[in-house]
RNA sequence: GCGAGAGUGGCGGAACGGCAGACGCGCCGGACUUAGGAUCCGGUGCCCGAAAGGGCAUGGGGGUUCGACUCCCCCCUCUCGCACCA
């Protein structure tokens, strides 16, 4: 039985029955989250990382949402009430770019970009509970960003303090740091340099231990996100040690991580920005050399600094005592040591450093052996090529000679603090959150500066503080706020004196650090949202989103939960406790991008091929987590794609199957159950391209059965639903047309399966003998070891 | 340098320690066609062989096991993070 098939008479055109779809879910509004209390239904939150607004979908979102969708959908069908919203992350830079270039408002720009991936994402057919979107520049959003930040301020979580900015002396502007080009202003090319700016934080350092100990217990992440963040926090362990400044008698504190080389320190060094340099040199008899220092490291840019010399330093001419043994050492100041990390200032040990070595060897300064390795040579300070930070033996260290580090170091540390010489401590990489944008397209910090009264917290009554439309956005001067003729000037909100406005922006991180919540109670016009509404959702079920946002963008909105846990709003400190990351779409080997002439854009191919081809191309091409060569799977892209072939094939094999009621046989019945079977185990790992394999399988015994004259109903009747989360306009026409099903395949159950006929039957058991088959046994796939080694001993021809 | 992950046909990729290469792409041959970018049938890891059949194969080398892509040790290569963090 070759040739044509009854099924070419029911034609695959997905382009006449997508749209199609998409206006009727609307209409049933079959998407909704329910909030009604009387529904039983266990929760499910699916969140995908919303958006940035810069032009229409491209490759990127279409995988990622392809797979945030089939998991949203998955979980509908296996009887979760599921929220699934969707938003923009809509303030940020490039709308201000557009406006300079192009002479089109942010405002404009971002929001003819939101509408249309709004419509791409309806195309698509996207899942989303519309009813609950937002965009995180709507006054009525970030009124309640401004809200968060007054509430941190309130807790003392926001502040003030010097930071250095990349600044541009022609243009009169800060710089980002993507905007600096080999240390030039990327649009006139002048010499960037660095400029100290007051500007807000937050102090995430408090929570640093805490955003540490509970990633252990509370989430279930890729174990490489995990890794980047504690990186990212870098906790140290060690000890605070304080030396002091023999000429002029300050104390210096410096923190270590290898107290037990104490006795090796033989100099000291400053960061160039330690406030005491300046003194410290003056009195050496060293300004002269030290200043040049100085003010080449401030004209470096903020990108460039980390690309000095390890062994660049001057000599300040006074000297350290190191309180362990009394003995005076020189003091340096030196770029290598930064200001941002410990205390500033460092105790040098050459011996057992190696940038401590290398800047020894330049300035001729003594190198001292502590620990020498055991069954080894012993080490020599003038003869060895490089420091020694691995184990031994503590030696020339007074009370501690013999002692065996690493474990000495906690004894040396604990012994510090009994002598009052220093104590224990811990330190983190993690710095405080700069949050202040010298930019118009933010949030407003909603703080008042009065002369009187300092900084006023804007009453929360009176928020949002509104950008203003009216704003000039030549380049070129201050920022757009700070120029407005009239905005910056307001009352005190404390003595109603004259006063002026913070024009600084929130960074867009902390709009996207609570948006989760905000979906929770969308529209809410008296809070940010309702507890009880965030209690039933929150935490999120199943996070889905590029690990580009790995660190910042996780670690932000950790932040933001715990800092709400503490004011008592929410019950949970994790927002998160299960995420996935797509991989990238990449094209040809190489990121997509304008200047390589690569791109490919998803709504050319779903106008052309369909939704339910796009998103199949994305999961079927590999695992979810894995990259995607574009370019190795889509083939000739005016030629039929394999999965469009596929569904073609699927829509001639479920119309075969309503048009006869011939039995079908066994072998079918048991592949459709154990398919049922393994494919839903591969959903609840968001396999999606084995489960895809294994409905290709099943279609294929379809047409099998079919051609030989059985029949196959019930296999159409569990692979359609099992197909809905995957090509969801192909599943619904099949299952509502074809199998004349009153209800949406979306709201229908998954399919179940008999655990019996589910079985795998036999399997073959390769009998070897010193890696020689000796003999192939047929057994039930579920005996034990011990029953197969019976029956290979029995059957062994040996 | 430190950390994480990965090496399987021409390609994307499958494979609770049990017939390696499922499923698909591509390619080869055929059918139907004015045509094929549509559809259908067959073949397709490599080598020897007309065939039957045999040999070799999961980056390399060892080991555990009746049996290893899978578990253990060493090495090589690649990708991705972090990178003067005291």
């Amino acid at each position: 039985m070759v040739g044509y098939h009854l099924g070419t008479m029911r034609r695959y055109e997905p382009s006449a029955i997508e749209p199609a779809w998409v206006a009727r879910w609307e209409a049933e509004r079959l998407f909704e989250a329910s909030d009604d209390p009387a529904d039983t239904r266990p929760r499910f939150y699916a969140l995908d990382m919303f958006p940035y607004p810069s032009g229409d979908l491209h490759m990127g979102h279409a995988e990622a949402f392809s797979g945030g969708d089939s998991v949203a959908r998955y979980a509908a069908m296996r009887g979760f009430n599921v929220l699934h919203p969707i938003g923009w992350d809509a303030f940020g830079l490039p709308a201000e770019n557009a406006a300079i270039k192009h002479g089109v408002a942010p405002k404009e720009w971002t929001y003819a970009n939101i509408e249309q991936q709004a419509r791409s994402f309806r195309r698509m057919g996207m899942s989303f509970d519309w009813s609950r979107r937002l965009q995180t520049c709507d006054p009525e959003y970030y009124r309640w960003t401004q809200w968060l930040f007054l509430k941190l301020f309130e807790r003392g979580l926001a502040f003030r303090k010097g930071s250095p900015v990349n600044w541009c002396p022609k243009d009169a502007t800060v710089l980002t740091n993507e905007q600096v080009i080999q240390g030039a202003c990327e649009r006139c090319g002048t010499p960037v340099e660095r400029r100290d700016l007051t500007q807000w934080f937050f102090r995430i350092t408090e929570y640093a231990q805490r955003l540490l100990d509970d990633m252990d217990e509370l989430v279930e992440w890729p174990e490489r996100v995990v890794t980047m963040q504690r990186n990212w926090i870098g906790r140290s362990e060690g000890a605070e040690v304080t030396f002091r400044i023999d000429e002029t008698g300050d104390e210096v504190r410096i923190f270590t991580t290898r107290p037990d080389t104490l006795w090796g320190v033989t100099f000291f060094v400053f960061a160039v920005e330690h406030p005491l340099v300046p003194k410290l040199a003056e009195l050496g008899g060293t300004w002269d050399r030290v200043r040049p220092l100085l003010e080449s490291v401030r004209s470096t840019p903020l990108t460039q600094r980390e690309d000095a010399d390890t062994k660049e330093g001057v000599a300040l001419g006074v000297h350290a005592v190191n309180p362990v043994n009394g003995e005076r050492v020189p003091c340096f100041v030196a770029p290598y040591v930064l200001m941002e990390y410990g205390t500033g200032a460092i105790m040098a040990v050459p011996a057992h450093d190696q940038r401590d070595f290398e800047f020894a060897r330049q300035h001729r300064v003594p190198i001292r052996v502590v620990i020498q390795p055991e069954g080894e040579a012993p080490l020599d300070g003038d003869a060895m090529p490089e420091a020694y930070a691995g184990e031994g033996l503590m030696t020339n260290s007074g009370p501690f000679d013999g002692e065996r580090t690493p474990r000495s170091i906690g004894t040396v540390a604990a012994w510090l603090r009994e002598q009052g010489r220093g104590a224990p401590a811990v330190t983190y990489r993690l710095r405080d959150w700069l949050i202040s944008r010298q930019r118009y397209w933010g949030a407003p910090i909603p703080i008042v500066h009065c002369p009187d009264c300092g900084e006023v917290a804007v009453p929360e009554d009176r928020l949002p503080v509104e950008l203003p439309e009216d704003v000039d956005f030549t380049p070129g001067g201050e920022s757009p706020l700070a120029r407005h003729p009239t905005w910056t000037s307001v009352p005190c909100p404390r003595c109603g004196g004259a006063a002026t406005r913070d024009t600084d922006t929130m960074d867009t991180f902390v709009d996207s650090s609570w948006y989760f919540f905000r979906y929770c109670s969308p529209g809410l016009e008296d809070g940010a949202f309702r507890p009880e509404d965030v209690r039933r959702w929150m935490p999120v079920s199943q996070y889905t989103g590029g690990v580009e946002h790995a660190i910042l963008h996780l670690l932000y909105s950790r932040f933001f939960t715990k800092v709400l846990f503490d004011m008592g709003l929410v019950d949970f400190t994790e927002p998160f406790p299960r995420l996935m990351n797509q991989g990238q779409v990449i094209h040809g080997g190489a990121a997509m991008s304008k200047s390589k002439g690569n791109i490919v854009e998803p709504m050319p191919i779903v106008e052309r091929w369909g939704a339910d081809t796009m998103r199949l191309q994305m999961l079927f091409a590999g695992p979810f987590e894995d990259d995607i060569d574009w370019k190795l799977i889509a083939g000739d892209p005016d030629k039929r794609p394999g999965v469009t072939s596929w569904l073609g094939r699927v829509f001639g094999v479920v119309a075969d199957a309503v048009a006869t009621d011939a039995a079908e046989p066994d072998l079918l019945v048991r592949l459709t159950h154990r398919t049922v079977r393994t494919v839903t185990e591969d959903m609840d790992r968001f396999r999606f391209h084995t489960a895809i394999s294994k409905l290709m399988v099943l279609s294929n015994e379809m047409r099998s059965a079919l051609d030989a004259g059985h029949g196959a109903r019930a296999a159409a009747e569990a692979l359609v639903p099992m197909l809905a989360p995957l090509a969801p306009f192909a599943a619904e026409e099949l299952w509502r047309v074809d199998l004349g099903q009153a209800q949406s395949v979306h709201r229908s159950a998954w399919p179940s399966f008999d655990p019996d006929l589910a079985r795998e039957e036999q399997v073959v058991l390769v009998v070897q003998v010193d890696g020689k088959v000796r003999d192939r046994i047929e057994v039930e796939a579920d005996v034990d070891e011990d029953a197969c080694r019976e029956v290979a001993l029995a059957s062994e021809n040996a």
